[in-house]
DNA sequence: TTGCTTTTTGCAATCGATTGTGATAATATT
DNA sequence: AATATTATCACAATCGATTGCAAAAAGCAA
């Protein structure tokens, strides 16, 4: 079914049909009844590529994803995807990986099925391959982050102040009676290191700064919770919380810790970060910074629509993450 | 750059540059090098819809998601888009939710976009609307099925045998010396009368059908594990293994005999159904059936580029489910 | 050089839409 | 009734590709 036939069925032009598909004017209320009739008999459809060749928009968004399958990276596709609909773009989504030639070789991808915009989902896109292929590829799009920021006259970064965050989980602390507060990381990405100094941060406001313990694990694995929680018990017996710069290692310390017969949060609070799925179903259940995916997501998506109706926007964002208070503070 | 200002560069006509860059006959060597040299220099890339409109193939698969979060379709998701990129298609994922006017409403999306095929993830796709909306719509593209059956024509469906899986649970349970095998489940689904079917058949098999004790729980959560695990304790102290429908039921029940201090494995044996994230962590880990996800993506991404390419391809398969044992037996 | 193949290449139509411009029909004006 | 003015509509070009067919160029034999 085209244009062309329901034209035909019609006794119009196709000209004519497509000025009632899009509700243009100059058309007899008469004629456009009866092409709205045929249009609905023979359940036509646009065929949406066609309109972009004419319109230079193909109401196509790339999703640009290191990993699907991690859980607040879908979480933001989930709601990216939502909202976009909603405004009638259809989202392209890609697997890049995690290694910037993948990513490049996607970029590529959506260009070629010119895309109207493009969505950038978590930090790992912030390299200078992606940067380079993005200004030579796409430096007429609007291309937005989420969870993190690029360095392009027409990108849009959203992130969420980690910082901040480690620095309320400080004060949390401190209002439950906690003066020894370690912080278990593994340092080496940007996001530890603005958590590190959240923490630094939060001692220093309340005069903690000389109790700094930091305990530094090779990974951001539940096993290596265990390995900061076993420092932590053997070496400093003193310490009466801890913050995990991640939930799945304070899901490996709240197991040491069971296993030791250490009451929480009474002899040891702990708090995570990144509200992931572990800290709810966790025994005790996971005090942890949530870090606004959703809002994240939906803030991303409207300021790419927003851009693509031509609007004028900031182009950095920071959200502030909130505490979800459970049983281990 | 459109193949028109290749051509003009090039000094030949768009139809020799069309066929430098579909590798066709009759070109001679000194033009071809001459246009991919400038193809190379000019970063072309060919408009993918242009060429859909007139190929009548978009090289586009719709992706229909009941929830991209779940973790266990997002795994589909990722091996299936994935796979389909490597035959050269990309991925239109769409998130349809669990209500069937939303599903219908999504298919007539994917229509618009002239997808030359459809996976649907998910059994929640099984339903008469759906159904209904694929026959007049997708009557002529393939569909295939991840997890799940559509008897259709053009349908295709990969799922995991989770009766035989279940099956194999009480073989386990009963090489490990159990006895009273109990069954934690919510009835309502397709997929719980086919778990407890095989968990009959597993009875039956070891002559233990007179043993048989299910519980019915109201939902598929950690608290509907709660209950089930409360009953068990409470009401039939002789149980020495329970199989729980899903993980999450399962960690439900491994918490509740933590607290009661009954011993994991060897005075209640706990298995779980659909390997998801929680049963590696949770302590202890947990048994359960490999729900087979990566591989049935796999297959199903396979069986839908095989179909595009002209093949004949069954219509329903069947993968074998495996347990996947941990700490709980 | 002529004539005949065989390669190369360009023209023009096509895919399914949209839209500016001009033609035609309907209505209004005098 | 003749003319001016609108309201409707159709024609044709266009978007960026592909492809059958015919034309031009090149190769070859005589």
């Amino acid at each position: 079914m085209t244009i062309y036939d329901i034209a035909e069925k019609a006794g119009v032009s196709a000209s004519t049909v497509s000025r009632v598909i899009n509700n243009k004017p100059g058309i007899k209320a008469a004629t456009r009844d009866k092409v709205q009739k045929l249009l609905k008999e023979y359940n036509y459809t646009p065929d949406e590529n066609a309109r972009g060749l004419v319109n230079k928009a193909t109401k196509l968004i790339g999703i640009l994803m290191a990993d699907i399958r991690n859980s607040h990276h879908s979480e933001l596709a989930y709601v990216v995807e939502k909202k976009l609909r909603e405004y009638g773009y259809c989202s392209l989504i890609l697997n890049a990986g995690y290694e910037p030639k993948m990513m490049a070789e996607s970029i590529r991808i959506l260009e070629q099925r010119k895309v109207d915009g493009i969505m950038l989902v978590g930090s790992a896109f912030q390299n200078d391959i992606v940067e380079k292929e993005l200004r030579e590829r796409m430096s007429d799009k609007p291309v937005v982050m989420a969870n993190g920021y690029l360095d392009l006259p027409n990108a849009y970064g959203i992130l969420v102040d980690e910082r901040d965050g480690i620095r309320q989980s400080v004060d949390l602390l401190y209002s439950k009676g906690k003066r020894k507060i370690a912080f278990i990381v593994n340092l080496g990405t940007p996001s530890s290191y603005e958590k590190l100094h959240g923490y630094e941060d939060g001692l220093a406001k309340h005069g903690l700064s000389e109790e700094k313990m930091i305990i530094e694990v090779p990974e951001t694995t539940i096993e290596s919770g265990f390995i900061g929680a076993r420092e932590l018990v053997g070496k400093h017996p003193e310490v009466d919380a801890v913050i995990c710069a991640e939930d799945l290692m304070a899901l490996g310390v709240i197991r040491i810790l069971n296993e030791l017969n250490i009451k929480i949060p009474t002899q040891m609070a702990v708090v995570g970060v990144n509200n992931s799925v572990y800290g709810e179903v966790s025994f005790p259940s996971i005090t942890t910074l949530d870090n606004k995916m959703s809002e994240t997501g939906l803030m991303a998506a409207q300021i790419l629509v927003d851009c693509l109706s031509g609007e004028e926007k900031p182009h950095k964002i920071m959200l502030f993450s909130t505490l979800v208070e459970r049983e281990t503070t």
